[in-house]
DNA sequence: TTGAAAGCGCTAACAC
DNA sequence: GTGTTAGCGCTTTCAA
C-alpha cells in the first residue's frame, strides 16, 4: 500500500457516462441495457457490460429512485428488538422482502410515540414504499400523516379499525389460554400485563380473559388484574414480584396467572421460584406469543401461540399488493390463536387437597 | 371520504419549489433556511417555514443525497437475527446510529456467504456511508470490494486482521470457561460448536479451549471435540442427542461440555434432560454469549459474557469516525471477557464419589 | 441577504 | 437500435 499518497483524493465513482464513454455509446444505450431494458443489439449489450465491468461501475439507486419518483425501500418499524417476537417477526419479514428485491429499513422506537413520529419522518424523507408497523403508538393522526405522505402502510400484530393490518385473535387467544385455566379447575385466575404489549393489544387480551371467566360464570375480580410498568426483560424484577405476592396472599389467592406475553411470564415464573411457589403446584402460569425460550423443557410455559411465519407472510403479501398500487377497502387479517399446552399449567392445588379452609370457609 | 375521486391522482409531494412560490423567494432561499444555513433574515427565514408547513413539505433525503453525494444512512449487515446476542447487538447499534442522525438499514444474510454478497451490492448501490458487520463469511476480496467502493466498515465480533474491528478476546474467552471447568476438577471437556458460530470465531475458542487444557497438562483429545450443522434453535436435535451420548459414553467420558455459544449450550441442557443426564451432575455445561435466557434461574448456564453495550459503543463510535474521514492504520479493539459463573457447572461425579472403575484403572 | 445557474447520476420519452 | 433531451429535487458556487 505504498502507491496511494497519504490523504488519497478519493475519487468518484463511475456513472453511467463512464461506462458509456468505455463503450463507445450514450448513456440511454448504457442505461437501457443495466435495467434490462431490451431493445439493444447483443453485441452492444455485450460491450456495455464488458465496459461497465471493466470500469467498476455499480448503479447509482439514490439517482434511480429519485428520478424513478419511487423507492424500492421499505421501512420496518419495530418497538423493541430485543423481544424475541419481534425479532423473529422482523427477521422474517426482511427476508420476504429482500426476497421481492426490496431493501430494508429497520427503526425502534424502543416504544415512545415520539420516537416513533421521528422514525416515521425519516423513512417519509428517504420515500420508502412502504412501513411495516410492528409497533403502532394508536395515534389516529399518524396513520392521516402517512396516508397523504402517499406511502402504503401494514400494521403487524396490531389491530387497528382504520388501517391494512394482520393480526392474531387477540382476545380469542386470551380466552382460549383462561379457558384452559378454568377447566383445569382455577376460579381465582389473575391477569398480568405491563408496557411490553401496546395498549390496544393489552385491551383485547383483558377483553378476552374476562370473555372466558364470564362464559364460565365467574365474575371478573379487578383486584386480580394488574397492569405493571416495563419490567426487567426476563429478570426478577420488585414490582413483580410484589405483584405476585399480592396475588397469592389475597384473602381468597390467585392459583393462576395469565399474563400479557411470554417475556413477562416468564418473569412471572423466575420470581415465583424467589417466592417459593411451585409452578404449576402453587400457581399455574399462561403465557401469550410462545416465543423460543417458552418451548424449553426447563422453562415449559403453555401459552397462546403467534404464527409467526403467517404473520409475516400475509403482512408482506398485503404490503406489497398496496405498493403496487391495489385500491381496494381497507383489510384486516384476523388469525386464528392457537393454544399450546405445556407444564406450567394444571389442576390447583385446592381442588386436589382439600384444605381446612375450604372446610370452613372463612378461617 | 367521499370527495376523492376513485382513484385518486396521486399529486406528486410538495417539492422546495412549491415552497419558494408559496413563499415568494428563490428555491435556494428555501434550501438555506431547511438546512439552518443561516444568512438569512429572520423574517425571510419564518416566511419561508410558514409556507414549508402550509404546503406540507417535507425535504427528499434521495435528491439532498444524491446532490451532496453521500448519504447518511448505515447498513448493518446480521447473520440472524433470531439469534438474540445479534438481534441485541443489531438494537443497540441502532439505537446510537440514531442519535447520531444516521438512518439503519438492516440485512440479514442466513450466513449464506452469496446473500452476504449480495446484500453488500445492494448496500453499496445505496451509496451507504458505512457498514456494521455483525456477520461477515471472512472472504477477503469483500473487504477490498468495500474499500474500493469507498464505504467505512467495522466487523463487530468477527475478527479480521485487515479491517477496523471490535471483538471480544474469544480465545481469553474460552480459556476462561475451561479453565474454570479444569478448577473444578474436569479433565474430560468436550467442545462442542456449530455453524451458528463462524469459522473464524470458532477456531479462536477453540484454541483458547486448547490453551486452558494444556496449560492445565492436559492434552486435547481430538474425539472431545465435535462441530455440528445447524441445529434446530433452543429446539432438541437429533445430531446434538447422538454427539451428547457418544460423548458420555466414550470408554472415557466426557463429564462437561464446553459449547461455543449459548444457543447451543442450551440445546444441550435440553438434550441432556432427554438424555437423563442431570446437569451439572452428570454433565456440566458451559457456554459462550451469556444471552438473556442463560441467566434464568430455570437455566442458569454458566457462561462466558459478551459485553454488547460496550461492544457497540465501541464499534459505532468507530465507524462514525471513519465516516467523518478519520484516516488512521486499521483499529483492532479486543474487549476482555468475563465469566458468569452460575448452576451449570459444578465439580465432576467421579471426584466426588470415586467408583471402581477410579481403584482399578482400565477396568 | 438573496437569486440565478449548474449540476448530482439516472430514466424515459422522443427523435433519428 | 441508438442518441438526444429534458428533467427528478436538491445543494452550492457565484453574482447581484
Amino acid at each position: 500500500m505504498t502507491s496511494a499518497g497519504p490523504r488519497e483524493q478519493r475519487r468518484s465513482e463511475p456513472t453511467i457516462r463512464d461506462v458509456a464513454r468505455a463503450a463507445g455509446v450514450s448513456k440511454s444505450t448504457v442505461s437501457n441495457v443495466i435495467r434490462s431494458a431490451g431493445g439493444v443489439a447483443e453485441a452492444t449489450r455485450e460491450r456495455v457490460l464488458a465496459a461497465a465491468a471493466d470500469v467498476g461501475y455499480r448503479p447509482n439507486a439514490l439517482a434511480r429512485n429519485l428520478v424513478r419518483r419511487r423507492t424500492t425501500t421499505v421501512g420496518i418499524v419495530v418497538g423493541d428488538l430485543s423481544n424475541p417476537i419481534f425479532s423473529e417477526l422482523a427477521k422474517l419479514a426482511e427476508q420476504r422482502l429482500s426476497r421481492a428485491g426490496l431493501a430494508t429499513m429497520i427503526c425502534s422506537t424502543d416504544g415512545s410515540p415520539q420516537r416513533e413520529q421521528e422514525k416515521l419522518e425519516m423513512l417519509l424523507e428517504h420515500r420508502v414504499a412502504g412501513i411495516l408497523m410492528l409497533q403502532f403508538s394508536g395515534e389516529r393522526s399518524t396513520l392521516a400523516r402517512l396516508r397523504s405522505a402517499g406511502t402504503s402502510v401494514v400494521l403487524l400484530t396490531q389491530w387497528e379499525e382504520d388501517a391494512d393490518c394482520v393480526v392474531l385473535d387477540e382476545r380469542r387467544g386470551a380466552e382460549l389460554a383462561v379457558s384452559h385455566l378454568v377447566g383445569l379447575g382455577h376460579t381465582r385466575i389473575a391477569y398480568l400485563s405491563s408496557e411490553l404489549v401496546e395498549l390496544q393489544t393489552d385491551s383485547a387480551r383483558l377483553a378476552g380473559y374476562e370473555d372466558a371467566l364470564r362464559s364460565a360464570g365467574i365474575e371478573p375480580d379487578p383486584d386480580l388484574v394488574t397492569r405493571l410498568g416495563h419490567p426487567a426483560y426476563l429478570r426478577s424484577d420488585p414490582g413483580l414480584r410484589s405483584a405476585i405476592g399480592r396475588l397469592v396472599s389475597l384473602p381468597d389467592p390467585a392459583t393462576a396467572v395469565f399474563a400479557s406475553n411470554d417475556l413477562l411470564a416468564v418473569d412471572v415464573l423466575e420470581t415465583a421460584e424467589e417466592l417459593r411457589l411451585a409452578v404449576p403446584r402453587d400457581l399455574s402460569v399462561a403465557g401469550f406469543d410462545d416465543i423460543q425460550v417458552s418451548g424449553l423443557t426447563r422453562i415449559s410455559l403453555t401459552t397462546v401461540a403467534q404464527p409467526c411465519g403467517e404473520l409475516a407472510r400475509l403482512g408482506i403479501e398485503l404490503l406489497l399488493e398496496r405498493i403496487d398500487g391495489a385500491q381496494g377497502p381497507r383489510r384486516q387479517l384476523l388469525l386464528e390463536p392457537s393454544l399450546v399446552v405445556r407444564d406450567s399449567t394444571s389442576t390447583p392445588l385446592r381442588s386436589r387437597e382439600p384444605e381446612v379452609a375450604d372446610v370452613f370457609p372463612g378461617a
